[in-house]
DNA sequence: TATGAATGAGTATTCATTCAT
DNA sequence: TATGAATGAATACTCATTCAT
């Protein structure tokens, strides 16, 4: 979250195997870096050597480092919306409730899985929001929620605002981010996750 | 958020006059760097420089910038804290509702003031939640709202559960974390606290 | 003009009229990146992706970029020297003073036409007199002068000293250098090439 | 000669002796490395290991190398242009040729002690004539020429044309050259630097 | 105590050159 | 022959930290 420009695109993208291996390989070894030692020890240098390429391979392709967190980043939200999605396409002759609590421990768990990683890209890669940017998060956010809703046996209110939805949003990123970074002894996860998906269900519905 | 030992004590603690007004200056120097150039930009040297002081000085009285932004953060904390609670203390001849909207107020304006401040502690800094660990934070979150609803004139509900204490404490920090930092064009954002505020106090008081 | 050895020969001369093209294609990439961003945007990889063939291609004929320059040198030298020869075989039932000062004009105009090209040569790029030595520019410029000479109908002196000779070069070059490099807002490049041109005739003829 | 900007300003000059005594061993070595092994074995590390000082040091007052050899020229071109001067206030009862050659013999022998290292800089370093451009040399040169002929027992000729004064300071400035980097070996030096004077001072005062 | 010059390990990045395909 | 992906030595530059004054 710096103010000046950082390079986040690829210089190219690789045609052949030997090119694809090579990128994945430095993608892979990035992701090892920030989940084992955190992001101050992420260099080019230590990525090309994790992955078993040249330094030089890496700046083939990558502008530097920060290009590097970008694609695995992208990578990795792509493959967490796929699965979102092809969740929520899953029948739920069920409540809204029930498909609200099914989505949202859908998301914890993938969260949870990734705790270290988020972590330092939350809140230690100063351009991680410039890689997606929030809105991107909130709109996907809305229209999984919504498709939820359409799937669900009981409709949602015509007449939710704008600020009941935001709220929706925010409520879950914000207990998300507690129950994984900042959990509670005195709390049960699952109570609180079922007390959230009631809660949302209740603003949609009633 | 790095898994070495950083150390954020301060080496010794200023008894002159003069000494004080140095670690003052090294701090708001600290300050002044963080909301204008961001943490890249944070260096001992440029602290310094910016304080007035030599290096030297600066290690005399702090082991490493680290610390020096640590005891930032205290200062900064204790001065929140203390506002909260004075502003609490007020009388609120008031529902519950309402005093938790002038909380929830209270508490978006003062990040809002500091927005690249917090943003910079929050996104940027590695060991932000070393200095003030989340529970620390929660917990003077808790009596806070604690206090509130006791001054209100109704009684909140005895049986609330710890989950919903935790989802008091989450919802509210999501919430504003997403008002300054992810705003909506299609949002208002006195609304948006006007409805956390309602929510908030429907699950502690019905 | 460094101490140790570099190789300014081709590794072998293309035969068959692709390798002719490649070849040529890698001399007028390397022209161009010299004009448009200087010596030291001149690399291998560059020369090779702007004459559109690969590196490997370019170390086939060539050792290394510096004989790519010193081909393209060759190239022009050979071009410039036909030049100069061809009008100075040209007529001039004229006098020596006019003969020179078509001469002089002529070599002005070539440096002019590629100024950009012959200051990099000259001042950027450190080995150009091992391509062509200093004494062969002398010496086919002491042919020239005679050449010239003798095609005037005045005859020059017989008893021209060494150092005059000498002089003249290195007053043509110094003032031809001056011109292009160095240009003055206060004199006029052509009453400054009359003014050459009637010296050198002076010391020659009488 | 690039087209790009350089920075050839120091970051700070050396107040104190310490200070002083590392600035001027990093402009010797950088000095003794353009002579001894040409500017492409000038490296920041390199000056800095010559010097007997940290690479550190070396940018705390210089931003690049190139500043470095910025620093240096101009030392050595206010010591030149005093040498100069200071030869030419000696009263010379004598002839304006007598003068003009005791001067360009001085200018000569300046040259000469130091031929690598002009040939470095003139034939090597891309931004030499950005330290001191060509007008600010041709400035004080003709400064010095007027001064020599001022002091000289014979008049030079008011009507000295722009092209002529032109004229004398490129050829003077080929000749040197020439006589230092292209010696021939079929002429005597002395001798032409006799003919320059003698035809210099007919230039100007016939 | 205070100063700030000096240190040098550490990091980003380039580019000539090779060699498997 | 031609290709271009891969290599890694080499270089520029920063910044936390020390220590002589």
């Amino acid at each position: 979250m710096t103010t000046e420009q950082i390079d986040l695109k690829m210089r190219k993208i690789p045609r052949q195997a030997r090119s694809k291996a090579s990128v994945d390989a430095i993608i892979q070894a990035c992701r090892r870096i920030l989940v084992k030692r955190g992001y101050e020890a992420l260099t080019t240098n230590e990525i090309a050597r994790v992955a078993g390429v040249s330094v030089g391979s890496l700046y083939e392709y990558f502008p530097g480092k920060e290009a590097v967190v970008a694609a695995m980043v992208r990578d990795m939200a792509d493959r967490y919306f796929q699965t979102l999605k092809s969740e929520i396409t899953a029948k739920h002759n069920n409540s809204y409730e029930n498909a609200m609590r099914h989505w949202v421990g859908l998301l914890f768990n993938l969260v949870q899985e990734n705790k270290r990683l988020v972590q330092v890209l939350v809140f230690d890669v100063p351009y991680s929001f410039k890689i997606i940017p929030f809105d991107t998060i909130t709109t996907e956010f809305f229209n999984i929620v919504m498709k939820g809703a359409a799937r669900s046996q009981n409709q949602y209110k015509l007449e939710v605002t704008p600020e009941i939805l935001y709220l929706i949003s925010t409520t879950t990123a914000g207990t998300l981010t507690g129950l994984v970074f900042a959990p509670s002894p005195y709390v049960d996860k699952e109570r609180v996750l079922d007390q959230l998906a009631n809660k949302i269900a209740a603003w949609m519905t009633q």
